[in-house]
DNA sequence: CTAATTTCAGTCTGACTGAAATAC
DNA sequence: CGTATTTCAGTCAGACTGAAATTA
């Protein structure tokens, strides 16, 4: 509440208020995040390739639902970070194959811990029943 | 659908779904804007300035949630497109106010028209409960 | 003097396009 | 040959910072 309104029309809009509580997601996880020096993009890439294994960019890429070109820098960022490694995949050399380091693998213990707290205090005020709600509305949008 | 299933460490994040949901809702309305000339960032100005009559732009920023120096060039794209006029405020010389022309106020209900038949194709699954506990969830986010 | 308003200049991020090099 | 993968270069929009000029 700074005192001003927001108009009507925008109020009961499901774009506008999309765009404004994910604003807020991203500037909640964002800061537990920087509290423990990582960055919300690397948690995809370590969550993915700790559920199915390494796994080349181009799979990251459909995973994740992020452009191919875009992955590129975010594993040179998690390489520099000494949080995974490129290999070549023996199979396929167009292929890389994006491997966790130990550094990784206990980072993403700590990303899990920090996005957690992060979202129960965004979802403070809801009930267990309607965090499942919301969680499940936005899934069917997504 | 493409194949590849995201992370399940991701499906569950209210952040990450969040994210998606809200992108996928701004690629909806920005489509159907573009089919009739207009650009999202209008709607909030065209629609407080209709609700609450001519204002400032520091009061527009306010409203909307958007920085005073974003709400320059909204409104200068705006004033461009003979949407809304710049008058001076008589009764203070450093505001002026933001003022509706007739084409803006015509604009207003095309951009209402748009943005409605882009969410209903959007929420096209949900029931009318269903939709309205959604809004409700995120009006408590945002 | 302090504070509010408008404006400009600039950064940063994420999403995207287009094209090239390499290998299947 | 066509296709898939990686990579780079560049654009574009939105959110933000910092500072200046004007006026209250």
């Amino acid at each position: 509440m700074d005192g001003h309104s927001v108009p009507a029309r925008l109020q009961g809009r499901a774009f506008w208020l999309l765009r404004r509580a994910s604003a807020a997601a991203e500037r909640a996880t964002a800061a537990a995040l920087a509290d423990v020096g990582l960055h919300r993009g690397f948690y995809g890439v370590l969550a993915s390739i700790d559920e199915f294994g390494p796994s080349s960019q181009a799979e990251l890429s459909r995973r994740l639902r992020i452009d191919p070109s875009d992955i590129v820098a975010i594993v040179s960022a998690l390489v520099e970070d000494d949080l995974v490694r490129r290999e070549q995949d023996p199979t396929d050399r167009r292929r890389n194959r994006v491997v966790p380091t130990e550094a990784g693998l206990a980072s993403l213990a700590r990303f899990d811990e920090a996005i957690e707290a992060a979202e129960d205090g965004l979802l403070a005020d809801f009930t267990p029943a309607e965090r499942a709600g919301l969680v499940e509305y936005l899934g069917r949008l997504a």
